[in-house]
DNA sequence: AAAGATTAGACAAACATTGTACATTCGCGA
DNA sequence: TCGCGAATGTACAATGTTTGTCTAATCTTT
């Protein structure tokens, strides 16, 4: 390659990579890697090359291995089996890409194969919220903006939402724990957000029963007098019709009543006042807020009898 | 498939299974189950493999195993025979009643339990047609005569869907065998019966390829050119409103243009002779019907090239 | 002189380990 | 129907490991 490798000194390192300069001390230190080159007065001088094996070093820590595996794994060679990422790219992000693009090809077989191998790029909730959580919506994205076919979108939405789902039940902790009802309002179809719920829930060892797309209010106050569960959690994508969210949202609450209940997605900031009025919390930032939320509901719940 | 080397810490595994951390300590301790290799300091290393067999046990114990015969059962190499397992019908017809007695209950977890405990039954085709297939069904039925809630049916197609679903992807055939292209009509939900094709195809050697629900026929009409499947294959359960249905049929007929295309589920008697009309096939008593229409479209057409 | 790098060592938080103990739960015989 | 004992998940304590960060003293660059 004509291209002369570039050196840099380790704070700039520090900022391309996210690792603190401290660390990358230590990682040297401890672990030989990387072996920096040095100026005359021992300054040390990164290549390309050690930047490219910090970054992947950093990815196989993301993907839940120690940095001590990490490090011996990138030494004997074996990181390119486990994590091909085009060097300025980590991980997660190659993985989204790579399903994305089979997505826009419309390769059924690759889309398989894409999403299963990232299954094994670290935990459920790391995996969803890195990557599948990502494809969706940039698979959302292109739909809107007319790059992608509506059976491309089926396509994804058909392979992506089977896999989360399965990793959702996968990791249900067992039975007796708190629990979570899940639903997405009437007429909304899009529950992949759900099963994301459940996936971090499960992650805080809370259970979750999920009543699917389309839930309609009886049902769902049916499902809460008979599970009374120790929280609700509601889905909306989609934009209520203006005339009838007033009404909808009341039989909602009104479904959940007694029970805290949490509406997220997309569709949730454009009801939140209302939805706060009628005593409901509205999930805006999801993941942290989320975690506040159900902590802060279920302690004054506690434990079922 | 490639083996992965993977090695994952006890927290790690916790999460990807949903066992605590303590309890795989225990398992480990008292059945020798699994026996994860060690660091030099005597951390536990969870392989992809041992991953696999905690969450076996996890699975067998959720069908109602103690884990001490559980555990017997892995170190045995039953867990896998145990599949095959003499198929005595009454097996099914209990397992289906329990299932059905616990959606009734409204009982989520039992529910869960019940339908983990049929996968085991026997194979992915017997426990769909004889079980799961069955159950859904017989929920359909109750719900129609107004024994059961909204609720309930839609908690029975989240279970029963989902790890259907799951079935039907697990027993995909590898990659270079025929393809058939599932799909569900336009404002039709209900897509387990396209799973269930899914897997009746698979024990054929055929792959299949599933848009899922509310599939409008040009997005058909896109996946078909793209894809240029063997076959298609289409679910109908709902009543198509009569004033559109020969339009609408006779766009999913131009969509599937030249490709062998099938219409299967509770509403395809009512568009029989249309159907026809237009050069599709309806399949009536399902299993058999599908398996002769499917071997002699694929007859026509040779291997993809 | 100020900003930034170097080393070596120390430290604390997070996480694992083992062994023991405890509380439920469940099946079985009384 | 009542308890007894085995089975099983979980808690606790004491100890050890891993790893990011911090400190102090010194040196280089600008």
């Amino acid at each position: 390659m004509s291209e002369r490798d570039s050196r840099y000194r380790i704070n700039v390192v520090a900022e391309m990579t996210g690792v603190p300069a401290p660390t990358l001390r230590a990682w040297e230190r401890r672990y030989g890697i990387p072996t920096p080159s040095r100026t005359a007065a021992a300054y040390r001088l990164y290549s390309d090359r050690d930047v490219a094996m910090v970054r992947k070093l950093r990815d196989l820590c993301a993907g839940g291995l120690s940095i001590a595996e990490a490090a011996q794994m990138v030494l004997k060679g074996e990181a390119d089996t486990f994590i091909e990422a085009p060097g300025h790219l980590d991980a997660f992000e190659a993985a989204t890409r790579r399903i994305v693009a089979a997505v826009i090809a419309f390769d059924p077989d690759l889309l398989e194969r894409e999403v299963s191998r990232a299954v094994y790029l670290g935990s459920a909730v790391t995996v969803f919220e890195q990557v599948l959580g990502p494809v969706m919506r940039q698979v959302g994205d292109l739909w809107h903006a007319g790059t992608l076919s509506v059976a491309q979108e089926h396509l994804a939405s058909e392979v992506v939402g089977s896999v989360v789902r399965a990793l959702s039940r996968l990791v249900q902790p067992p039975a007796p724990s708190r629990r979570v009802l899940l639903a997405a309002f009437e007429d909304e179809e899009h529950v992949l957000g759900l099963y994301g719920v459940a996936i971090r829930l499960a992650s805080w060892g809370i259970r979750s029963v999920d009543l699917g797309a389309r839930t309609p209010p009886e049902a769902l106050a049916d499902a809460v007098a008979r599970l009374s569960p120790d929280a609700v959690a509601l889905t909306l994508t989609i934009a209520l019709r203006p005339e009838r969210a007033a009404a909808t949202l009341e039989r909602y609450a009104q479904a959940c009543a007694g029970v805290p209940w949490f509406v997220g997605g997309a569709g949730a900031a454009a009801v939140a006042t209302r939805v706060e009025r009628l005593g409901g919390v509205v999930l805006a930032g999801e993941a942290a807020t989320l975690r506040a939320a159900i902590e802060q509901a279920l302690a004054v719940k506690p434990q079922r009898p």
